[in-house]
DNA sequence: ACCGGAGCCTGTTAGC
DNA sequence: TGCTAACAGGCTCCGG
């Protein structure tokens, strides 16, 4: 289910909630969930870790631990993540769960008790029906994320950069959107979604692109992900924000899922096709190949 | 280098 | 209503 747009609402969310407190510990009925190391090494290894922020890479959520760990989360397809009292009853889809202490806050010369923080013992709660998501703990982050492509809403993602990227592929736009070794945290939602922006048909070879429309395709891309961001994702299915509530994103779609509803902008019927094994809407007059 | 298909999982929905 | 098949926002592996 997140994307780019969807894995951002969610560290937002967490930061307050969790920066600042100690794992205690790790609980787990599916062990596959974790993807490295093994789980008692997991459980051996994070105890007693403060969280120090918690950012994101593509589609991982980073949770930068002291003693030069950091653990990472992907939530593929079904992954949630809420932060609950202790003793909560697990829901009978969550895997694994992070046990914590009272909340800290660092302040300007030490620490003090999180204050807005009312439970004071909690848990990070890993629900995942679809079992696909992973967690991670390593020293070096890169083992996760290293062959990651740019960040697409950082600075340094520019025209430029796209057009380097794009030239010598002759791939399929959409094809190379969902590639994350080619540009980092788009998913079939965001990739529809920014072709259409950008009137770009999906199976546009990427290197016949003009200059003008690598602009606007690079508009588009991160037109729409701020988009996301901003309406605190899309809860086409199962994507929910950590508290539970959906997101806004889906009354803001253009193409992803109307299937047979008028283009909004000239009324022609959207189609959709399989690209890649996914599919992939769009509207046959205004994405012109 | 590229493409399609299977596989990982469970739940929901569309169609008969 | 009940059953079955298709489909799902991700990603990897394998064979051609």
């Amino acid at each position: 289910m997140p994307e780019l747009p969807e894995v951002e609402t969610t560290v937002r969310a967490l930061r307050e909630p969790l920066v600042g407190r100690v794992i205690t510990g790790v609980r787990n009925d599916w062990p596959r969930h974790i993807a490295t190391p093994t789980l008692e090494e997991l459980q051996a290894r994070i105890g007693g870790r403060r969280i120090e922020a918690i950012d994101r890479r593509g589609k991982y959520l980073v949770f930068r631990l002291d003693a030069d760990e950091t653990l990472l989360i992907h939530l593929k397809m079904t992954g949630h993540l809420s932060v609950v009292p202790s003793g909560t009853p697990p829901d009978k889809h969550t895997h694994t769960i992070f046990e914590l202490a009272g909340g800290k806050w660092q302040v300007a010369g030490g620490e003090i008790q999180n204050p807005k923080s009312k439970i004071q013992n909690g848990e990070l709660h890993f629900n995942d029906p679809r079992k696909f998501g992973r967690v991670y703990l390593v020293r070096d982050p890169a083992e996760v994320v290293g062959d990651l492509g740019p960040e697409p809403l950082e600075p340094e993602f520019t025209p430029a950069v796209l057009a380097e990227r794009l030239r010598g592929h002759k791939k399929a736009l959409k094809t190379l959107l969902l590639d994350q070794t080619f540009l980092a945290g788009v998913g079939n939602i965001y990739a529809d979604e920014a072709l259409f922006e950008a009137r770009l048909h999906p199976l546009r070879p990427a290197n016949s692109l003009s200059a003008a429309e690598i602009e606007a395709l690079h508009a588009a891309i991160q037109y729409v992900l701020e988009l996301g961001i901003t309406r605190e994702g899309a809860s086409i299915d199962r994507y929910r924000k950590p508290d539970g509530e959906k997101g806004d994103m889906q009354n803001a779609v253009s193409v992803f899922r109307r299937t047979g509803y008028p283009c909004f902008r000239c009324g022609t019927p959207i189609l959709r096709m399989v690209v890649g094994g996914r599919s992939t809407h769009f509207c046959p007059e205004c994405q012109t190949r």
